[in-house]
DNA sequence: TCCGGCGATGGCAACGTTTTCATCAGGCTA
DNA sequence: TAGCCTGATGAAAACGTTGCCATCGCCGGA
């Protein structure tokens, strides 16, 4: 390590910008200078002083930065589990695209818990996020009020009415979903069932009225039975799935609210001895990337993670520079669509 | 929101500690010791201090915090790829431990890229992490003189070797993959192939060599031609597994460095018209979320992502406390062990 | 020759905290 | 009663930046 130049000078504290300008013979405002606004700079100066940033291995303290222009160059996102399949995908698309943008991004997970969403919020707040993207369900109208009255701009996920600095993603659930339907119409299926996400969460109400919908365009029954509630988890799919086998007549294809439920629907049709598409048809939604490995592969609608997160993105740049400029429109769409894989056959 | 009192007060912009004390009749040394030290201010007033604090919904400004005490309060947690179904389980068990310390945690992927990794180590540098828990392997020497020359306590994660506020968990992966081939023997497979990991990759290269060892130790014959290597991703699997297919004479059992081998493995042994575990029994490594939920279960050994989690944070904690003493181990070990599911059976 | 402007630089206040060093009133001990 | 400790408070100096307001040559036009 002793022969790495740039590490051994200060060993142990970091240098200040008072050090480079001393070095440099230069005062700390020209430093400065020479970092943010360059062309303010004769290139003579410059070339010195980044010399001395360079021997120094100096760099800007962001505090100091933060604290004396209130601006934090950081742009947070809340997700509700990293380890739920859904979330990385997202995550590192937002990481991707802020990045490009100059900015850092905050993670944050509330655990599905309302309490630890407070925590996130404030945490937020503190740390002086530029902007945040909430791309989970369990806000609460006091969190939303805090990031209202502190300005802070911020994106929602299908959650929420747009308004000043305050946008919103809107994803066309009925899209994909009727895109399933139609699938499975179009393969000889009549009796198709659903199983649905937990009652609280309002995407998974969404996603079963329009399936729901779908079905009545097609003119197809809607046996009450044959709709069912599961948790957005494995297990869920694999009880729902259970009690609709148990019935004197099941459907010939499933879809689920979720493709963690459709992995569990399957492992439940196996178990009781009959096959995947072979007897069942099951058709999943999100389209994780654990879909495209299942046995057989999942045919779900893909819920375009990637362009949520851009859009995300995009609707808090918008926000940060053209700010109170009203006649933006605030409110993003995004789609969704079939992918056909293995999962899905003629009746 | 105009009904909630604690957002309708000062709109935009944030309270600072001078308007608490102002508002509570005190000096702002007295709001700041109410807020860190409590013992040190008279009941009374801390609680007027605590009630002006609430009406402003006032809270600390962190870069200003930072700046006085040099302390940032965060730890920083540097993965490879978020996507990676690896990491999530390791990002969320070090975030849970770390808070339970009252620190946060600011993570940064690397993509597997040698230059964001200099970012990512930049980046917590600028931010002033007070540790720094590297959990990917492309660490390159300067980064690690960078961190050590900034005297900020590092983890690493089965990578060099432990020194002052340098500390290593050591991942003892030949245990497991010694109980998988033990298991695989008992089972009476005696014709045992190996996908291993990408040249590059160091733990890679112990899989392999651990696995060599094992059979070594189990008199069991090491066929070159039934050592292959794979990428760790899916496709890889796939590839590898298909040159063993065409051999001749092919293993009983496949044994590979990672899950997503595995996976691909299994795909390619299916499309064959093979099963697993009838014709071919499969071992992966990792347990990842998804090895539950393949088909069949896949038979993997459990790197403890969670433990190795705790104990980065841990070793942290320990540097950040009892500094410069030089006692302490800086070395911890966690355990790999298999665990069966059932993607593998006798021969 | 003088003045306005411009390019390059420096001084200094501010940002919101924590922290060290006083200050001050009581109450206790001697 | 003098001295001292103790508990409660304040004043002011940092912390490392940025940005405003000078300052200072120097050049070109009147």
């Amino acid at each position: 390590m002793a022969n790495h130049p740039r590490s051994a000078d200060k060993a142990g504290s970091k240098a200040t910008i008072h050090e480079v300008a001393q070095r440099a013979k230069v005062s700390i405002t020209t430093v400065s200078r020479a970092i943010n606004s360059p062309s303010l700079v004769d290139p003579q100066t410059a070339r010195r002083i980044w010399k001395a940033i360079d021997e120094l291995s100096y760099y800007p303290d962001v505090h100091a930065r933060s604290l004396v222009s209130g601006k934090s160059n950081i742009l947070g996102l809340i997700v509700s589990d990293i380890t739920n399949p859904f979330f990385p995908e997202l995550v590192k698309g937002f990481e991707d695209a802020v990045v490009q943008h100059g900015y850092e991004v905050l993670v944050s997970s509330t655990n599905y818990d309302p309490e630890r969403m407070a925590l996130c919020v404030r945490r937020m707040l503190e740390r002086q996020v530029e902007g945040v993207a909430v791309m989970t369900s369990e806000m609460q109208e006091h969190l939303v009020d805090q990031l209202v009255s502190r300005r802070v701009p911020t994106v929602f996920l299908d959650v929420g009415t747009p308004g000043a600095g305050i946008s919103n993603i809107v994803v066309d659930y009925a899209h994909g979903i009727n895109e399933a339907v139609q699938h499975l119409f179009a393969l000889g299926h009549r009796k198709i069932g659903f199983i649905s996400g937990p009652e609280s969460l309002a995407s998974a109400q969404t996603r079963r009225t329009a399936f729901l919908e779908s079905m009545a365009n097609h003119g197809l029954p809607q046996h009450a039975q044959w709709i069912r509630q599961g948790d957005h988890k494995v297990a869920g799919g694999v009880a729902a799935m259970n009690e609709m086998l148990a019935l004197p007549d099941h459907p010939t294809a499933v879809m689920a609210s979720n493709d963690l439920t459709a992995i569990g629907m399957m492992s439940a049709i196996r178990k009781a001895g009959l096959s995947v598409p072979g007897d069942i048809s099951v058709v999943g939604f999100d389209d994780i990337w654990l879909a495209e490995f299942t046995e057989p592969p999942l045919t779900t609608v893909r819920f375009p993670r990637d362009q949520v997160a851009q859009q995300a993105c995009l609707a808090l740049m918008s926000d940060l520079t053209m700010r109170a400029d009203a006649s933006k429109p605030s409110e993003y769409r995004v789609e969704t669509h079939l992918v056909v894989r293995d999962s899905t056959a003629a009746v």
